[in-house]
DNA sequence: TAAAGGAGAAATTTATAAATAATTGGGCTG
DNA sequence: CAGCCCAATTATTTATAAATTTCTCCTTTA
């Protein structure tokens, strides 16, 4: 296997395995949660659960209890499980942590570049360019399409940076953030021009300039919480 | 409550909560894997942990759950849990991580310091140097008063870093390397003298000299790492 | 003839479902 | 408004179903 070219399936490690209820379940109620088709602070009743998505309790509550270590669902002993509630304040704090640590992440990255992942992040990136951000031209139509291309893009970015546990935490605060996007993505659109940003940060990483690399990713996820800050007000009202 | 004197509760962070069985199961599990009284690779039979621990399957398995996304425990679907396995690389890539988001850490939560919170270091560091290492002078034997000081030390440290998310990815690398610490830690006591490197960062914090700081920081893990890095050669043989 | 390999059945173990127990919340009564 | 009872829901136990591993026995081959 080529260690320059990080694996990109997301959601699950074990790729051939029979895949278990539990696992099943659980993919789709982190889906569900991230999309916030099951919205901030909604109950998370076993009976409801049950219906909706045809299963049994047991591997409900396995589910269940995998999404709270995760921090999308919050358990209340004895009373039940909750969808994670949002609020500015943890959307301010994930997006700092997430400049820290990835900008961390991009300079390892970068000081291990090789000409492949060069190539690698080249090919994320057009990818990208050419994937449409909405299904329909005029209205806003989220394309998951464009979701995994660009994710995939920023996965590249600090792929090199040559620790598992941190790009599992990286992984986690996308997540958590994507939530935060879902809520307010309709309204931004398509005034910002979030193009422009990814291409300038591959510009910088091909020029090998660390600190501008660095500096735009951080601006980028800046600006991005900057958009849904301002459209919260609203949502949280 | 006082946002400078972080609180120190490292388990459970639902206080008063009546508690679930799952969640004390839950808590009992991750201190035998940490304390490796259940063995790294070691399989989790629901059979044997149901006698051991005298718990029905339910709530075992909704514990194991919460311990696989945690790493601690691997699950292979279909074929049952298993402890996680140790491994040099992992030994090197945790440290190397800690180090890296540590030293980030530090570093803000130097930048946010405050007259209580370096008293509260203060109070932290005597506790932890008056507590011996070992509950027997000649030979070793773990303290878990020490361990339970040194962790709040540590804590203390970073506490002021702004971000709850970095705070939990910081305490569970701590768990992880912990593991790790247990396997080797009789066989250096007491050569290293651990307790100057502790007070070293001290003094470095409330000198306010950050890059110091965080140079010893790093310097501490990275010791400690190597003492265990080579003693693994015997273990994993 | 002995060893290796492979189907197939039995036994073990895991995963899920159904049933029971325990806890909470809400309304009623004194 | 304190306290008790009832309904609703969660947590746990017990039972069942499904999968995997182990073992046996038969066939094949050197």
């Amino acid at each position: 296997m080529n260690p320059d070219l990080p694996s990109q399936n997301l959601p699950s490690q074990k790729v051939d395995q029979p895949a278990t209820l539990a696992t099943t379940i659980y993919a789709r109620l982190k889906a569900d949660i991230l999309t916030t088709r099951l919205e901030p602070g909604r109950k998370l009743q076993s009976r409801f659960l049950m219906e909706q998505y045809n299963v049994g309790q047991t591997p409900l509550r396995e589910a269940l209890n995998r999404l709270t270590t995760e921090e999308f669902v919050v358990g209340m002993e004895q009373r039940g499980f909750y969808v994670k509630e949002v609020s500015k304040e943890e959307l301010q704090e994930l997006t700092k942590t997430r400049c820290w640590v990835e900008g961390l992440a991009l300079r390892e990255s970068m000081q291990n570049a090789t000409q492949s992942w060069e190539e690698a992040l080249l090919v994320a990136h057009h990818r990208l360019d050419r994937t449409p951000r909405s299904l329909k031209p005029d209205t806003f139509e989220d394309n998951p399409d464009w979701e995994k291309v660009h994710r995939a893009f920023h996965a590249t970015l600090i792929g090199l940076c040559g620790s598992r546990p941190l790009l599992g935490f990286c992984e986690q605060l996308a997540d958590r953030l994507y939530r935060y996007r879902m809520m307010s993505i309709a309204k931004a659109y398509p005034a910002r021009k979030v193009g422009a940003e990814h291409s300038d940060i591959l510009q910088a990483v091909l020029a090998k300039d660390i600190d501008q690399a660095v500096r735009l990713l951080q601006q980028h996820y800046q600006r991005t919480a900057d958009v849904i800050y301002s459209d919260l007000d609203g949502l949280l009202a």
